[in-house]
DNA sequence: TGGCCACATTGACCTGGGTCAACGGTGGGC
DNA sequence: GCCCACCGTTGACCCAGGTCAATGTGGCCA
């Protein structure tokens, strides 16, 4: 199977499996038995033995939600912590008037709920079919206590999310909108070659409005943003994404 | 002593003590033996026992820095983590042509180094006379490694300031300017509130391009709404700070 | 197969906040 | 006690990006 992606994505929209006997594996190109999957899926193998590999997919179920689906809601008691298999998912916060912050993008091997704590700090929405193994927070919250090591490697992935957040936060607060939509790109293009290797086509599942909530910038904005780097040789704009044609100028705008 | 603040202020200008016998302990209005202080300083203390409490004060080392002095630099390899005790400092990262993002102000009681990683994701400059708890990043890793709950209490601080980040964002990417400047003086309150129990004055050390480029503005809109909220009797302006007349008007600026 | 709706694009115009410039206060150094 | 660098404030003007409006376009369902 060349690309997994699209077979995934097909896959997913053709019946969204609520306990699929394959999926993808994040980080590898090939799809492969789900208990094996749930484990790589979680981004912390190298953290644990086989046994406690096994003991972990034990506590997983493994859900479905179609396009446009709520994962869960800011503020309500969040029962459950994700890993995302397969899919896109957007991570957002409202104001009460409406207005609304994109606080990020969940990919396949991202996990949700790093935080731990009692309530969402923002919505969950899927973006494309998405699959996900999830876990009762309390179980995997009493999994946690009896393995030091993996708490170790999830407050070091909390540590990462939050340097991630303080440069969005340079993004948001000091830089010009086609330095926001380049380094916007240059960002998802390095999440999305982890993930299939292929370094120049960015897939983009979120509309304009969701990269625009996402950089600060409005719909409008975006969309001449784009056009204009594309116009200019940058880019080429394809249904669902993008192709990257002058990534070192992408990356000297997006420079931080 | 009823105003610790002042008067650690001006101890502190005064000499700059490089081994304090004294010094303030956040949370409490008196200044007290300071290896009690270096433990409750560090915000731990409901997850140590007694002997814990002082295994890890040998670990300490006190030091004080002048106004304007780095702590330490964004990007270079990082081998302490501390705990401030008294003054504050800013937190920003500069972009290599000048433009500045402050992500973010500590003040006593607050904790840098939650990340635990190689090398500084910021700068820190004391932005008046600080005094800090200074731990060796591998010892303080050693004792982590054999205290878990300790751990545990590490990240949820990191969750917390991860949560914090992503309100932030929210400020930076959709916010006016008066909104952002009414939600950071509450916010800025709430956090005085929890060291000195005023609910009024609140201390400004840092400068009005300090307070622009942590919201996204220039110093000039910064001083243009700050004065108009003086007018408009939401705030009265004062020496190193500002007083909140209309807090329910901030609030009501501030939600989100 | 046509109608609908959500998304994307484009143009014309407007404005919030940036830019530039001037000036006053003040506190630290000599 | 004087100087000067830094900070804060204010005014005049400008522009990047927002707002509003119109049009295009593709997918989906009846």
């Amino acid at each position: 199977m060349k690309s997994s992606l699209g077979s995934i994505r097909n896959e997913a929209a053709a019946g969204v499996p609520t306990a699929p006997v394959l999926t993808l594996c994040p980080n590898s190109n090939v799809t492969v038995d789900c208990a094996t999957c749930r484990v790589r899926a979680l981004s912390l193998c190298a953290a644990l033995e086989p046994d406690e590999l096994q003991e972990l997919d034990r506590l997983a179920s493994s859900i479905a939600v179609g396009a446009k689906e709520r994962l869960f809601e800011q503020d309500q008691p969040s029962a459950s912590v994700y890993n995302v298999t397969a899919g896109s998912i957007r991570l957002y916060k409202l104001l009460p008037d409406g207005r609304r912050q994109v606080v990020g993008f969940a990919l396949p091997g991202d996990f949700l709920g790093l935080s731990m704590s009692e309530r969402n700090a923002f919505s969950a929405d899927a973006l494309t079919p998405t699959t996900a193994c999830k876990f009762s927070r309390q179980e995997y919250s009493n999994f946690l206590d009896a393995k030091p090591h993996l708490l170790r490697r999830l407050h070091s992935m909390a540590s990462h999310e939050l340097s991630l957040a303080q440069d969005q936060m340079v993004i948001l607060g000091r830089r010009t909108a086609e330095e926001r939509i380049a380094a916007f790109l240059i960002g998802l293009r390095n999440r999305w070659m982890r993930i299939n290797g292929n370094q120049v086509h960015v897939p983009l599942p979120m509309t304009r409005q969701d990269i625009g909530d996402f950089l600060g910038l409005t719909v409008e904005t975006v969309s001449r943003l784009m056009t204009r780097l594309a116009r200019e040789k940058a880019i080429v704009i394809v249904p669902d994404g993008v192709r990257l044609l002058d990534v070192p100028r992408l990356e000297r705008l997006a420079e931080i």
